[in-house]
DNA sequence: GTTGACTCCGTACTCGGGTACGGGGTCTAG
DNA sequence: CTAGACCCCGTACCCGAGTACGGAGTCAAC
């Protein structure tokens, strides 16, 4: 049985000890468990439910949503799992709609721009400033963060 | 010239008095300007203003760089303003390439599910659970507000 | 002349997913 | 035995784009 230490843990899951602590406070992890000496040990069944947590993360799941699945049984809960994964497909399909049409707007100003002749005022501003199209919904951004650790 | 107060401004565009008081707060709307008794009144030009920024907004741009589109000039900035939107089409095709892979991740794991008969654990959980992937990067959400106003 | 809707201004809070900081305690190698 | 690395805990802060709230002033209509 392989204890690790909170940072041991953090490193073989590759997040930082502060996104642990942090997963335990919003109860993704245990906060209380076995301890040698003063500190806290995590066994292979964090490690795993850690990397769990990750692995959903990536595919799009709030961790609210990784909590609702950390919540299903693995014997009985296929539908519910299913039908979860489902939604989350629509969801996704929904931003990659909605990001494709603001990529061909886009576009159509970049074109634009491109075919009109030099000493005109420029088409996209131009069109930002006046075009007719209803102000519909801003929309976040997906950031993406990469590797922590290592500083 | 028609005169508008902040409401009738907000009204206007679609947007909140709070969201219009935030962008002068922002720098890219001019908070001092003509005021008729103790209430400023806005013109044309602020609101064709306004209505540019929820245009780039719905763009994909951010407010900082909805200001710098804003700097632009019409006349003499066409070359920067294309780049500018192709930069951001850029932008949004790596977000669209994310959420592909992650529609696909979620598809294969769906079909997995079903594809396996009933009296087996759950493939979804088992797979997030002793996946081989590395866990990658998370990333955050696309959320997509609507409309404002009208409580 | 008062009611109700609106404006002005400032500060503080929201959400999500962390990161940073600081003062202590502890563990381990040299 | 001491230095340096690590842990514990709590609180506060970051980002982006707003939203909420509260007190005071003002305007138009009835």
């Amino acid at each position: 049985m392989n204890d690790l230490t909170i940072g041991a843990l953090a490193k073989s899951a590759g997040v930082g000890v502060e996104t642990v602590r942090y997963y335990q406070r919003r109860g993704l992890l245990s906060p209380n468990g076995a301890h040698k000496g003063a500190f806290r040990v995590y066994g292979n069944d964090e490690l795993a439910r850690l990397r769990f947590i990750r692995r959903a993360q990536s595919l799009g799941f709030s961790l609210d949503e990784v909590a609702d699945l950390l919540a299903l049984d693995e014997e009985t809960d296929r539908e519910r799992a299913r039908a979860f994964a489902q939604s989350k497909i629509a969801d996704v399909e929904s931003r990659i709609r909605q990001l494709t049409e603001m990529r061909s707007a886009l576009q159509g100003l970049v074109s634009c721009c491109e075919h009109t002749e030099a000493p005109a005022p420029c088409p996209i501003l131009h069109a930002l400033a006046n075009s007719p199209e209803p102000p519909p919904a801003p929309q976040g951004k997906a950031r993406t963060r990469s590797a922590r650790q290592a500083p």
